[in-house]
DNA sequence: CATGAATGAGCCTTCATTCAT
DNA sequence: AATGAATGAAGGCTCATTCAT
């Protein structure tokens, strides 16, 4: 009753990832996100379990209750990373600078790469803040953050004005139509992507003028 | 006697639809698409179980099954009905006609009015477009629909001339404002949502216009 | 994602007990309760989990999940089958009556051979009343009943009167001992179960004379 | 800089016990056995886990199973602490002396003390006692010290002569009664604790006689 | 046509235990 | 002597789906 016997599992053996074995915490922590990214990014979030993401970190799934309350932890975990490094990527490009037209469309460009690389990841987020509490807190906080940084850099490049509402609108025109391109829904609907594109850099380009 | 144990499902019997027993085929299977809409809209498709569903409706998990062949069927089935109620409400207010400003208000009010309605089934609209092939192909041949309708109004009202890849990103902008209108994301953020929606009347208004 | 691919699986396939396969529910929950005292009383709690308790019935775990919430309200049940089985045993005994030194052998018996068949639920009744809100108050409920009856079978036979606070040690005495014999604790030291049991009858015999 | 997502452990730096590190063996192995008895004591022996008991002594894991074959050790090592310093007390009491009834009071009241005290690892023991063989040798010992015990005593003192049956019988009602007692079952039941007490000085103090 | 009991694969999560440092 | 990251078997529970009646 209190013993347990230990059963050989020849086939738990067959780890995908690599095997790192003792790192830091932090390190462990950011593989399991990697892996966690990599999983929800190719089969979204409820087609992918902890213990996979565990072993594609190339842990057992212990290891990733060590490092996470519960699997929706890694959802925002990732989420957090995803929104980090497409910020830091946005922020380059600003510092850049260069003509309205062309920075416009570096960045519409950078946005569509994030979301393509994290479609998955997104095409699962909506669902989770509908249907859970946390992620829905988590993801308005991020929603406030952008719009306070539209607002404020409205501000510093004395761009044309407009309300926050038209910021909201204009985000959302963003996002929406690089998730789309991201999906692959403009090429499979047989339009061109690059004339979409071309109209986001112009709405983008247009804000950026004076 | 004694006191009862708890019963996991003392509830089972108690049906939330009306109870309708023995009808018509089509009958049963509205009954059942119409609980399957109440259900996605309320939880999710992921947060919705098909036993539920057809308890909802007044059915036992038999019948679901013998009405559609996966739970996936009934979501696609909801989602054509969202589809075809929109459509026609749409249809109404076009036949209506009147001012391009106030048609386009009343176009938007619709939208707005659907996606809340249908806003948990939208919810987990695109992690299933994006995990799931069937609907996928399903939801690309309501773009294609939805796409080619713009192009005939285009033509029939004699507005002013966009391409097909100008009409997807005014649909994505609509689509994506409605639904942070319907998830309650601008009330949250403290945005006026009157103003949002006159930005997109705006917007409407001015494809109407020749 | 959606589609789940079906492995096989034969061992899944050996069951323990016979196979049913559709009864009354309530059948297929005292095959449950049945199977569940069974291996309580040959394990423990916490050494019986509930899928082998659905196998041992004849079921899978989905059937088990369907009749009991958690696995502790199955528990639950089974100690109430055994309080309701050791109870009736007891009324036919007291029903019978008889010379009281007779009929106090033939209760002290009754209890020994009940405690006997319980003890495995018996041994894990105490850490559960302990650890478990939800047990704690079923067993003080069974606990006033026993109390009760005590107090009402004085008033009836006119016994040696006794506080309630007496009556509450005579049964713990009268509960202890019994699990003692019941565990095998007397013969394992080298005491005689007959001499204690005959302990136990003055005790109970001393309490039915007036 | 973003909001930070949650942690699985963010306190698991935080100890509950001292902080002793590095001491004798011997220092480290009384610690963890006192850390062990008070959550045993708190929450049960299945609802303790062995981590737990290290960090709450200040240790990892690892130490624990330094000192600590597996789980079990240092259950009965906390079982064996009880009985030792219960016993001490015990003899302290009798060395003591005085009137048989003051005597007998003074014994009830201490081992309702430390039954009280430990109330946690007496409610898990009888299921450890009846699922695990070794619990049960050990607890077994224990029985026979206590019943030799009992004899010694009847013969030092030339109390009423009674059989080692009549003095396990004895023991039962006093260790039920007292866990009953420490399990505050008499209270929630409406008895006076007091009261029953009573009845248990009498039962001491007419052995104590001769 | 409808039932609903039963299925069983598999997910999330825990926790006793190990071992490299 | 102590650490603590990592393990992995296994348990509780869910839910899409089937099938005998």
């Amino acid at each position: 009753m209190l013993k347990k016997t230990t059963k050989a599992n020849p086939e738990k053996k067959i780890l995908r990832g690599p095997r790192p074995r003792r790192g830091t915490p932090a390190e462990t922590r950011e593989r399991l996100i990697a892996a966690a990214a990599r999983l929800f990014n190719r089969a979204g979030y409820h087609g992918t379990d902890s213990n996979r993401i565990a072993r594609e970190a190339g842990y057992s799934p212990g290891t990733f209750y060590k490092h996470f309350k519960e699997k929706r932890d890694i959802f925002l975990a990732a989420y957090e990373a995803w929104i980090i490094s497409e910020w830091q990527a946005f922020q380059v490009e600003l510092a850049l600078g260069g003509e309205p037209h062309d920075l416009a469309r570096r960045l519409v460009e950078l946005q569509v790469d994030f979301h393509t690389r994290w479609r998955g990841l997104r095409a699962s987020l909506l669902e989770l803040v509908f249907a859970d509490a946390v992620v829905r807190r988590f993801y308005r906080e991020q929603r406030r953050r952008q719009l306070d940084l539209m607002a404020q850099l409205r501000t510093n490049m004395n761009t044309r004005h407009q309300s926050r509402e038209q910021d909201a609108v204009h985000i959302y025109t963003m996002e929406r139509s690089c998730d789309a391109i991201a999906q692959g829904e403009l090429t499979n609907l047989g339009l061109d992507e690059a004339v979409v594109i071309e109209v986001l850099v112009q709405r983008v380009a247009s804000l950026l003028e004076h």
